[in-house]
RNA sequence: GCGGGUGUAGCUCAGUUGGUUAGAGCGCCAGUUUGUGGCACUGGAGGCCGUGGGUUCAAUUCCCAUCACUCGCCCCA
């Protein structure tokens, strides 16, 4: 038990919660593509220098939480925190900056070296999507209509709040962190520790404290939206107008932020609170320099994230994930075995779901069948095979008929077996 | 990275004021039923009491460390 644990943070995903997996990336995937955004994927592992470059050399992130990997050369390499960069740098290295807009979507696990708990694994896995080349807030809305439809699909959005906030252009930040700066120096000796680092280093981070002295004393601070400028302003309030046509409804919350300086104009998250402390589900935001900061062309983007680990953890037992009742073949004794493997596979080619039952007679067979919860059992016997017949067992009524081996699809389908 | 909690059977959990063979329910296997399952009854298998060390005549129990999980902080999806 000791030796043969996981890794640390590494989940085994078993069928029952990969089958969550899967209906959460199969939904929003088939969305995702009914938006126009094509799937692509990237290496799990890359240059240390994507991340930080795009991540700043300053966050979390980068200076504590990456994997890096002892490599036979002397390369930097890590396994990926975050999905953005890994798509950003394929852009820009297969060129596809051509034709604009580009419109894509992924899935897959990221690696952080966090403390783990619940809804917070080392090995996580997120799905997003990134729109990049279209500055109009109307992309904006459209971005945050596909992760609305998603958590919708997965009826999870009555559950969720979708909360979002302007950092405006880089003018209103430059203008906000002055003012914000110089309020809290006033007050720098009652702040928290943690805040008083992040007044240097990252000072809008100190918004979305959950230090209660942090919090009364960011009620007299200066808000944001004071410093926008009026068309951060206006890109704001368009996004909103039109997420209120769309019926996508939100909250604005003027704490959120986000702490890489290449974010600008909407942040947002849908959270919950069933999850504990790690209530982000899904979050997002526009990064019109990041392309840039990589050293590729200047070309805006927006995007977002979302939780794989976090959205399954959510998800009610819905009948929808319940498997299909497969039928079984029954065969009686050993020696109709292959018989009725033949059977099972005349069977699966016609689309049914066809499990076969080994060892034992027929009350054990039977016992099998019913375990794997089929709703018909096709017993092979003595009787069956010398008269080229099939029982067929209603596993629910105990109901029999006999059925003709030759064109049996045709029987259960006249007996209503789908 | 910081602080708290937990670790006994496949699962959920009792229990041992330190003392021979550590229990229950569910699940699993078998039998009652060798051509008829679910239900019921009977029986059975399954535990280095997370791991390592210490104290002790004796540790699953007490102490320390460690690992994992978990709650909060940090950070984030």
């Amino acid at each position: 038990m000791t030796i043969l644990q996981p890794v640390r943070g590494m989940h085994d995903l078993l069928p029952q919660e990969h089958q969550k997996f899967s209906y959460v990336i199969n939904t929003a995937r088939q969305l995702a593509a009914q938006y126009g955004f094509a799937e692509m994927a990237t290496p799990i592992m890359e240059f240390k220098d994507v991340f930080k470059r795009t991540l700043g050399d300053v966050s979390d992130i980068v200076t504590k939480e990456m994997y890096e990997i002892a490599d036979r050369g002397d390369e930097e390499i890590v396994l990926r925190p975050e999905g953005t960069a890994g798509i950003v740098r394929a852009v820009i290295s297969n060129g596809l900056t051509q034709s604009l807009p580009l419109k894509f979507f992924y899935a897959g696990p990221m690696f952080r070296y966090e403390r783990p708990q619940k809804g917070r694994l080392r090995q996580l896995h997120q799905i997003g999507a990134e729109l990049f080349g279209v500055s109009d807030p109307v992309g904006d809305v459209e971005v945050i209509a596909l992760a609305f439809e998603i958590l919708k699909a997965l009826k999870l959005s009555h559950r969720v709040i979708l909360e979002m906030n302007t950092l405006g252009d880089d003018e209103s930040r430059k203008r906000y962190r002055h003012h914000l700066v110089s309020y809290l120096r006033d007050h720098h000796a009652h702040l928290s520790p943690e805040s008083q680092l992040r007044l240097d280093r990252n000072p809008l981070r100190i918004l979305d404290t959950k230090d209660e002295g942090d919090k009364k004393i960011l009620k007299g601070a200066p808000l944001l939206t004071e410093s926008l400028t009026p068309f951060s302003q206006e890109i704001f309030l368009k996004i909103q107008e039109g997420l209120k046509s769309l019926q996508i409804p939100f909250q604005l919350n003027p704490h959120l932020v986000r702490g890489l300086d290449y974010y600008c104009h909407i942040a947002f998250e849908f959270t919950t609170t069933e999850l504990g402390s790690q209530g982000t589900v899904l979050a997002g935001g526009r990064y019109d320099s990041l392309m840039a900061t990589m050293g590729g062309p200047s070309i805006p983007g927006v995007g977002w994230a979302g939780g794989i680990d976090r959205m399954a953890m959510m998800l009610q037992e819905d009948p929808l994930l319940s498997s299909a009742r497969p039928l079984a073949i029954v065969p009686m004794d050993e020696a109709f075995d292959m018989k009725g493997l033949e059977l099972a596979q005349t069977l699966r080619k016609e689309g049914y779901m066809v499990e076969m039952t080994y060892g034992g007679g027929l009350g054990k067979r039977l016992k099998k069948a019913n375990k794997m919860n089929a709703e018909y059992a096709l017993i092979l016997g003595e009787k069956e095979i010398s008269s080229y017949t099939v029982t067929l067992k209603n596993l629910d009524t105990g109901e029999q008929t006999q059925l003709y081996q030759n064109d049996i699809c045709h029987q259960l389908k006249n007996k209503g077996v789908l």
